[in-house]
DNA sequence: CTCTTTGTTTGTAG
DNA sequence: GCTACAAACAAAGA
């Protein structure tokens, strides 16, 4: 699930219908996704409190406590978040689940538990302490600045769109879906570019996960137009109908055009 | 039983 | 320092 659009889905989720409710118990039933705190130092900072914002950078959540710390939620490949019935019951996969006054929970869930949750002064902090790239629709984030990340750099651009100490929010996915737009191969060393694909970059990127954000991070609403849905083995590429490829590339499986992707 | 998986860190080798 | 690769974390599904 979790990649930057489907974290910034969570993190409105979680204004919509976390924001500014009391929050009168909290359940710790994976302690081993904690890190830097005990499950009775995260009960104390929360309990009898609310959460008043909410932030995102990259693939990170923060819940900000009301007068005190934020809360870091990463939901590794498997997390979400999920209202629970008010019947008290917990459901499957439940790690940490947040008791409203009114009866009424929310719960963080995760399958593979390859998450992490801590709590950290602000968002800024950790992001600065982590040494995390800009997130990647950060209004901020300039063509310069990526050609600047580029330069010097002989790895694979796939790669390097997965490094989160260079650039924030993109995953394997989206990577793939970037290059798939931007016309260019996964292992395209980074400084084999020339200047004028990072203005199309800043835009391409911005309007894959905009409309991604729009969509709900829902693949089944993602137009035809792009990679994701011919994303397998016997997937023709949207654009000229020619079978994709597949290998690892940094790491991880990749699907590319062999005559869109130069 | 084997292999895969939307993430990240750590160790090793060149 | 940079780069690439494997393993580890843990668990479900094909």
């Amino acid at each position: 699930m979790p990649e930057l659009p489907d974290v910034e889905v969570l993190r409105r989720f979680a204004d919509r219908h976390a924001r500014h409710r009391l929050i009168g118990g909290v359940e710790v039933l994976a302690p081993g996704l904690l890190t830097g705190t005990t499950p009775a130092r995260l009960v104390r900072n929360i309990l009898d409190r609310s959460f008043g914002q909410t932030a995102r950078h990259g693939k990170h959540l923060f819940l900000g406590v009301t007068d005190g710390p934020w809360v870091m939620l990463h939901f590794g490949m498997t997390g979400e978040l999920a209202l629970c019935p008010a019947d008290g019951s917990i459901p499957p996969f439940t790690c940490l689940m947040w008791r409203f006054g009114d009866g009424g929970a929310l719960a963080y869930l995760s399958k593979r538990k390859l998450g992490e949750i801590c709590l950290v002064d602000s968002p800024q902090a950790f992001v600065n302490a982590r040494r995390l790239g800009p997130d990647a629709l950060d209004r901020t984030l300039t063509p310069r600045a990526l050609e600047e990340m580029m330069s010097n750099k002989a790895r694979a651009l796939k790669s390097l769109l997965l490094d989160q100490h260079i650039l924030a929010g993109l995953g394997n996915l989206y990577a793939d879906e970037l290059l798939f737009q931007m016309g260019l191969h996964p292992n395209r060393p980074c400084h084999r570019l020339s200047r004028d694909v990072f203005p199309r970059w800043v835009r391409t990127m911005r309007r894959i996960l905009l409309l991604a954000i729009a969509r709900e991070a829902d693949p089944k609403r993602f137009p035809r137009t792009w990679l994701r849905p011919f994303r397998h083995p016997r997937g023709r590429c949207p654009r000229c109908r020619a079978f994709l490829r597949m290998a690892i590339v940094g790491g991880r499986t990749t699907y590319w055009c062999p005559r869109c992707q130069r």
